[in-house]
DNA sequence: ATTATAACGAACACAATGTTCAATAACATA
DNA sequence: TATGTTATTGAACATTGTGTTCGTTATAAT
């Protein structure tokens, strides 16, 4: 990729992640954006069709680093002193989101994190499906997925606008007791 | 109220609610909306300052009449063969949101679903917020009370999205399966 | 050194915003 | 029914943002 495009779209990404910390992502025009990138019009609507576009980017780039371990390899991480391997998994993550360079925290508990915790949970799908047959059923199979995706996130955004004041470890401990105790199956 | 308010203020209201299953809130425009109710620009501002006014009165309004039971009697009802109260509350709700004449459907099946969904939880912190001492505890109370509340929303949000297939009593029971079985407390 | 291509910036037509104001219509009340 | 009140109307307005075009300049790649 030229060098010119990098540094571009860097100067765009960096700008918008500032904006989307001070005001919601419906209220960002894309003319705050080239100010703070302070890049030509045209050079904005080179890289991106629209805002929609440069928000999808942006999540792509931050959890593909996120998630890359997880998703490559299958070998588990021991951060924590848990035993099971999703336990381990989500551990894992909440340290990449609160290590991550980009501001990632700011953008999640800004009033744009609606929109980031939609392709969050794309991810997680992909995790927690591997081990979706490790679970006792006592509901449908994709109630049951659905759940435990969508209270992971839940329990993410509550950790990081509650300043992140508990551990990665303790967290995902916690998660795993009210999701999934009694609920791994003997193995 | 004047009449020509509340025809105003409904025609808006059903015009909006036209809109939002049609497509994202941030793509909606004040002149569709105008366009869509058939009255004048500025008898629009002299209802709603903007037109985030206009979605939190709009779920207010809907939010007032599906928990208006739950949140002014202590009664249970018996919707459910289910034998705790938070079960028989959740099923109430349930047929409320399948009953409700405003499209709540299409509005939180839409794109605008987020929004929806802020406000939707503001109401279930209230209703939680009373079981939560018969709940055993395995984490810190603001940590389960947000993922009783988080995780509810995320299971409304799949029963709608998967067009109601489950019946309110069935999709309470697994919510309670999932989410409390073998922990509450035994009083 | 040459070629390719990215960024620039000015200009453009168009659409939406939020406000103002005088005229008209519908309402409440006695 | 007559009267005062209040809501709606529609047009006008300045302002801001959109998305595109195009000739020029600057920076890469080879």
């Amino acid at each position: 990729m030229d060098r010119r495009q990098q540094k571009t779209r860097d100067a765009i990404f960096k700008a918008f992640s500032n904006l989307i910390e001070q005001k919601r992502y419906g209220n960002i025009t894309v003319q705050e954006i080239i100010d703070e990138a302070n890049i030509g019009r045209s050079t904005f609507y080179a890289h991106f069709e629209t805002k929609d576009d440069l928000l999808k980017a942006l999540c792509t780039d931050i959890f593909n680093h996120v998630f890359a371990d997880e998703l490559m390899s299958e070998k588990t991480h021991d951060f924590s002193g848990g035993n099971n391997g999703l336990e381990a998994k989500l551990t894992h993550i909440l340290h990449h989101l609160k290590d991550s360079e980009t501001n990632i925290v700011g953008i999640l508990s800004s009033e744009s994190g609606e929109l980031f915790m939609r392709y969050f949970k794309d991810y997680l799908i992909v995790i927690f499906s591997k081990y979706l047959n490790e679970i006792k059923m006592n509901a449908p199979a994709d109630f049951v997925l659905n759940h435990l995706v969508g209270s992971f996130a839940e329990t993410v955004k509550w950790w990081i606008d509650n300043k992140m004041i508990y551990t990665p470890e303790d967290t995902a401990k916690y998660y795993i007791e009210v999701s999934c105790a009694n609920r791994i199956t003997d193995k």
